[in-house]
Order: C-alpha cells, then sequence, then structure tokens
DNA sequence: CGTAGTTTTGAGAGGCGTCAAGGAGCGTGG
DNA sequence: CCACGCTCCTTGACGCCTCTCAAAACTACG
C-alpha cells in the first residue's frame, strides 16, 4: 500500500485536542480532513526537510519526535526545537517560501501533511481555524522568546532544569508520566538545543543524580524531586 | 486635538515598503486604512504594552524605537527583541489573549494601531494580507531562531558583530547609512539582547576600536571595515 | 563478538562574570 | 552660565563556570 495515500481522520485521531483540529467543530474538523493530504514516514535519523528545500506543507507529528535545527556556513549547529505528538512543524518556511532549517525525525515517525495553500484557503472560510493558526504562530514566537531568556542568563543547572521540567510538562499533556521520561536525543543535541557542550551536560546530569533529584540510566530520567528542579530554574528568595 | 483621532493614510506613508502594507494594490490599502483605528505616541521610557495586560492590537512603528522584554518572578530580565520603523510588534500576545512581554520606547515614539480582530477580518477578505500576516509571524519565528544560534553557539565578538551587521543592515534599508550608526540603546539593554554583562559589551566595543574595525562615541557608531565584522561572525577558513 | 557511537569523568585553560572605582555626558536648578 | 547629581560607560583585577582535550566505560547494533 502505498504510504502517501494513507486516508487521515483528525476526527479520529487522539490528538485532536492537541493538534490543529483544536476548538474546531465536527464540520470544521471534517472539512480540514479534506486539507491534510496525507501522512508521511519518516524513519529515524532522516530528515521531514532540510533547509533551502521549497516550502509547501506544514506537518503535524502523528507520531515519533523530531529536532529541528540550523546549520551555518561554517559548520556551526544550532538546535532550535523539539516537537513532539500533536506539534506542528514548518513555520519557518512561510516567509520565504524556503525551509530555513532542517528537521530530523529522531526516532521513526509519522507527520500528517497539510499543504500550506490549503490551510490558508480553509482558514479564510472558518474564522476558528484562522484563529487557531494565528495562535500556534504566536506560541512558537513566545516559545523561542522563553528560550532566549534561557540562553541569555541562565547557567548550566538551570538551562538543564526548565529543559527537564519543559519536556515532563508537555509529555504529561500527552498521558505520560510527571516523573519519567526517555530522552529521544543525545548529550550532544540537548547541549545544542541549551547552548552548552555535551561534555557539561552529562556533568550537569551527574550533579542532580549526586543531589538526588533524578535518577539517571542512559536516556531514562526519573525525576524523585520536581520541586527541587523548580527551585533551580526560579530561586524562591533571590531579592 | 486628540492624539487618538489622528487619522492615518497608509497610502501616503513612506514605510509601505517596509510595513504592514506591502504588496497590497490600492484598494486593499485603502481597506486596510480604515482598520487601522489610530496613532499612539509613547514617550521615551514608557511601555506600549506591559506583560499581562489584555491584547487587542497589533503596532507598527510609525517612528522611534522599541526593545520588548521578558522579566522572571526573580527578577531576571531578558530583551528579545528590538524595533525600529516600519516592524510590527504585539504578536507575543495572539496566543493567550495576554501579552507576555513589555514593550518599552527608547526614544520618543509613534505607533500605528492594528486590531487584531480587524486584521483578522480583514485577512479573510484579501489574500494578500492574509499571506502577509503570516510571513511576518514566520519572519518573527525565523530571526528568534537565528538569536538562538548567536546566544547558544557564539563567544562575545562573535555576538556583538552580528548585532551591529543587523542593525546597519536594517537602518540600510530604511535609508540610513551602511556605516555609521547612532544606538538606542544602552550597553546593559545591548547586553541582555546578546546573553552578556554590559562591562563585557563595553570590552567588546574596545576590542573593536583596538583593532580599527569601528569608531565608537557614546552611543554612535562608525563602521570603518564592515568585512572584518562579516569575517567575525563567520570565519572564513574553519574547516 | 567486534565496532562505532554515546556517555562519563578528569585535568587544565580561558573567556566571561563579578566587584569595584573612576570618568564622561547630560539634564536640572541655582 | 556654571555647579551638581544622575545615569551611563570604561577599565582593572580576580575568580569561577564552562570549554577543550583526552581517555575510558558503556551501549547498541550489525
Amino acid at each position: 500500500m502505498d504510504i502517501n495515500s494513507i486516508k487521515v481522520a483528525c476526527s479520529s485521531c487522539n490528538l485532536k485536542e492537541l493538534c490543529l483540529p483544536l476548538g474546531l467543530n465536527p464540520h470544521e474538523i471534517d472539512k480540514l480532513e479534506s486539507v491534510i493530504s496525507s501522512r508521511r514516514r519518516i524513519k529515524r535519523g532522516n530528515a521531514l526537510f532540510s533547509a533551502g528545500e521549497k516550502f509547501t506543507s506544514l506537518y503535524a507529528v502523528r507520531s515519533g519526535f523530531f529536532k529541528t535545527c540550523i546549520t551555518t556556513a561554517d559548520g556551526r549547529d544550532q538546535v532550535t526545537g523539539f516537537q513532539m505528538t500533536g506539534e506542528i512543524i514548518g513555520l519557518d518556511g512561510i516567509v520565504s517560501d524556503r525551509h530555513s532549517c532542517d528537521a530530523i525525525a529522531l526516532e521513526d515517525a509519522e507527520v500528517c501533511v497539510m499543504p500550506f495553500d490549503q490551510v490558508e484557503e480553509l482558514s479564510r472560510e472558518f474564522t476558528t481555524l484562522q484563529h487557531h493558526v494565528h495562535k500556534i504562530m504566536s506560541r512558537e514566537i513566545v516559545r523561542d522568546h522563553s528560550v532566549m531568556l534561557l540562553l541569555g542568563s541562565m547557567r548550566a543547572e538551570e538551562r538543564l532544569a526548565a529543559f527537564l521540567l519543559n519536556l515532563v510538562q508537555r509529555l504529561h499533556a500527552r498521558g505520560f508520566s510527571q516523573s519519567e521520561l526517555v530522552l529521544r536525543m543525545t548529550r550532544e543535541e540537548i547541549g545544542s538545543y541549551l547552548g552548552m557542550k555535551l561534555e557539561t551536560v552529562s556533568r550537569t546530569f551527574s550533579k542532580f543524580v549526586e543531589d538526588g533529584i533524578v535518577e539517571v540510566r542512559q536516556r531514562y530520567v526519573h525525576i524523585k524531586d520536581t520541586d527541587a528542579l523548580k527551585r533551580i530554574v526560579n530561586p524562591p528568595c533571590s531579592s
């Protein structure tokens, strides 16, 4: 069976509370399904799209885990985000009609393909969808600003604590544990995202383990003291 | 005369090639003018809006210079951007209907007020405007990603060089010099944006002066060797 | 079971932050 | 017009956090 012909059904998708259909009524969701032309499978390590490629579609992560990253001419690399189930990838491509980053699957993944011209067309018809698209873009902007805060004014421990808390919070919204998670990315990718070297990431993990805040076995992380992590990010008495 | 009743005319505005009307035909611009309810003057040091305030409108900078910044509970502060003539402020407020940052005028300024529900309404009518709004949001996302690259993987000299090049490039697009500029922000604000302390900003400026790359007299900066700055940001032989 | 990739840990170096003092520019008021 | 105070900027000395380089242990995978 041709992968590209897999039919999608937002109406029966268990992600509709997290994804584009959020807030749409059944009729609107029905129309949205007609926009989502297909699904696409990406094997671990492969790119959903790469910088420079023509922009055509937004992608909703149906399963799996992605990173987006930009690479400079001199080989510098920056992970700009990690995307999980229900999150939207590709907004970077709208402005210039070309993607400005790579989207790489960190595990075998599947995405819903949403041709952007059709999303725009439907947005003109349905106020709800239009507003939702605006919100998704605004959310990305606000997220980026909080990453700037992290990169611009936090120390290594604070960055990693904020990162872990953000991850479990998003995983918890998807029905996973509040205290346990499996990292889908390497220490180097975490470091790239957090603006630190992989050795520093590793050392900081070890520090947290010493302090009894987390247990770590490779990619598996068990958060034993969430409040301690929160205190690291946001010191209670700093005045 | 009531400031809030100043009538605006995008059609005769010399910023229309940089601002929201970009790419719109005369008829569409005419309709857009009806959306822009008023102008608002902000005195230097005052806020156009503050974090937590209800979001109602986007603002186009008509004159003056702004910074946007977020502040954490423990008093940390991060400048997330500097906005000049023709640039749009307020996109952060869409997602939660409240602003998530402060927008502060760094000099006496004037903005065009664009109630967002009316922008959305008109976007449904005019494909061109809809697409342009999407592009503006996407541009902000791409800009934020490049700031992440800067904060995550550049050293002090590289950051300041990239910052200066970005500023003159934007000023040049507005008809100003390619080599001379007057900074509207303090060393501390530059530092907050670039993730470094004001002393380091000052020292890095001094270093550039020593190297004959720039002249600096307080806020006035003369770039004597643009290529040298570019080489600092993007080393030619790094392989 | 071997090999490549990932992670951990150590030792040393350096860039940037911190603390501190002095100087320059500018608005205010006498 | 000048004196004063405020804010902003510069510069120095020192220390620490993180990077760099290096080696070894562990895991995954073919």
